[in-house]
DNA sequence: CTGAAAGCGCTTACAG
DNA sequence: CTGAAAGCGCTTACAG
């Protein structure tokens, strides 16, 4: 456990140097080259560390980054956890500490933001929906001296804030883009995000196909019951498909219960794509689902650095994450899980 | 956002003094009732916390602990982020900081347990499947003095290590026991492990009824797939059962989609518990299953009272928490979710 | 090119 | 009963 002046006592330069050398903040001083090579190998030989404590005390900052988390996504596809687990690293790589709560409602959230609570952070990830409340919330933290950074989904992009969250509509646009290439031709659509459906759209049109929109069964949440009831109206309305756009995976897997449940032979299911690639896409679905990323990973790097960016004096912009489409059985026979 | 100092001189005393009053650390010092209830009253006024970084630094603490999770259960129960979540609010309720990691393989375990980690925690909370190796490199950190508690199933418990786990027996006997109350004369039994088929044998032993060894079938994993295989082997031997006990909710999720996907009518199937009370549960079974909760909040609680109490020099013992039932329709019909 | 010194916000042994 | 002072491990403006 070596401190900076041991280090710089065992170097027989002074404390200040090796801490301006470490750090790269080297101001107005300058060193030789080779004092400053000295300095580095013995540094990382006696695997000296800086005390985060002090440096942050010293510095003014808190050392911590709060991650509040409004559970998304149905429940069992785990995104959250993938998305804090991305965090906590990259934070941890930077030497900041982590503050996570995980909220289920909008009051919880509320409680949590008071003035104790930031007293302890540099500054703030919302993770979740977006919705204005909250972005006013926000944008008084901000106001206050807070920083923040969200990665919502649906965020209103005229927002200050940056924010890092998938392209929905590339989401819609891939699966539905996926199914046509595998020859389906009425491709039927569980709705519930409108940046989802116009992706749906979109392959269509540019494939020089039509959509029926009889075919577009609107939902109110994510369940697997809503999946379930889909698939049921389209059942009833008799119109034929051979292909579903399911907008999340607990969604298609309640269509394909629907179908197993109703004793339909798999032969015979349409082509069924879902979003998020969880886990609930490669074991808890009748057939392993064919799905759509979520890039929490890529949102919880983009957001770890852009609030390191904004915290440390410099800018951050939003940017919409490009998702990929993981091919399963669903679509694709024979395809290895 | 007020100092020590400034409270000091807001009240017209030392800020030694502020500082042994709200940290009620007096030593050798005394004050009046009437000046340490005023310092307390304008404390809160102001809403005065102590700067942690200063805090820590001072009493020669990092003020974080680390949470090492190996993902237990089957992908989809969220036990993790429960357990997660709860642990970070506990750590941050006493001013400490959480540094997460979450593992898939003990390699990356390994690798993250390297010096430079360690510079940065007071204590480390492990949680995930305990396991000889693992409890080899655990003893080893508590040698080289960093304190340590687990929160894991299958401990050894002539460990030193304090370990908050589930009584997995239990969760056996009530899931096992209830199905012995509401009738059930002949109970299978998807085995996995051994402290919970136990468990299973004990509630009818008490019930004075013998338990048939061909209705136990061993599995390999607590996956969807290790639960249709067991049905499919039950279902092949032909011996009638009116009762299933699984080890996990998501093989009680298997076996009930083997008897839905052969087109056994709901009302012939056997009443089934499973251990979890995960979304998969509630959610993704084919009938709302009874399960066994796993009691993640109340360990995480007492891992991080164990994990504190041990920073500060006190002890911590190992408990074994026991879980409750959770009655759903697999089990008594008509029940609300 | 380099070092001495002040100070971040606390805690606590010590002196009165 | 109470306060002045040292010091935790850093960072950085300043003086040489």
């Amino acid at each position: 456990m070596v401190t900076l002046k041991q280090l710089a006592a065992d170097l027989g330069v002074s404390h200040g140097l090796v801490s301006r050398v470490l750090s790269n903040r080297m101001g107005n001083t300058g060193v030789s080259e080779k004092t400053r090579q000295t300095i580095l190998s013995r540094a990382k030989e006696l695997n000296y560390r800086p005390n985060p404590n002090a440096s942050a005390l010293k510095r003014g900052l808190r050392g911590s980054v709060g991650v509040f988390l409004h559970k998304i996504g149905a429940q069992g596809t785990e995104l959250n956890l993938t998305f804090v687990d991305k965090v906590a690293t990259c934070l941890s790589d930077r030497g900041l500490n982590l503050l996570v709560r995980v909220f289920e409602e909008d009051e919880e959230f509320l409680t949590a933001c008071n003035p104790a609570l930031f007293r302890r952070i540099d500054g703030l990830i919302v993770a979740g929906i977006w919705h204005h409340s909250l972005a006013l919330k926000l944008n008084q933290f901000e106001a206050d001296g807070l920083h923040v950074v969200t990665a919502c989904h649906g965020a209103n992009h005229n927002s200050s804030i940056p924010n890092f969250e998938v392209d929905q509509e590339m989401q819609g646009y891939i699966a539905t883009r996926h199914l046509i290439e595998i020859g389906c031709r009425n491709i039927a659509h569980i709705n519930i995000r409108p940046p989802r459906h116009q992706g749906y759209l979109n392959a269509h049109q540019e494939a020089g196909l039509a959509t029926d929109p009889r075919l577009n069964i609107d939902t109110e949440d994510f369940t697997r019951q809503s999946g379930y009831q889909a698939m049921q109206k389209l059942h009833t309305l008799g119109i034929p498909f051979d292909g579903l756009v399911a907008q999340a995976d607990s969604q298609a897997a309640g269509a394909m219960y629907y179908l197993l449940e109703k004793g339909h032979p798999k032969e015979s299911w349409p082509k069924i794509t879902g979003v998020d690639d969880s886990p609930i896409a490669s074991d808890y679905c009748a057939i392993p689902l064919t799905s759509v990323t979520a890039e929490m990973k890529t949102s919880a790097e983009m957001a770890v650095a852009a609030i390191v960016s904004k915290i440390e004096g410099g800018t951050a912009t939003s940017c919409l994450i490009p998702p990929r489409l993981v091919v399963r059985e669903s679509t694709v026979p024979g395809t290895l899980a």
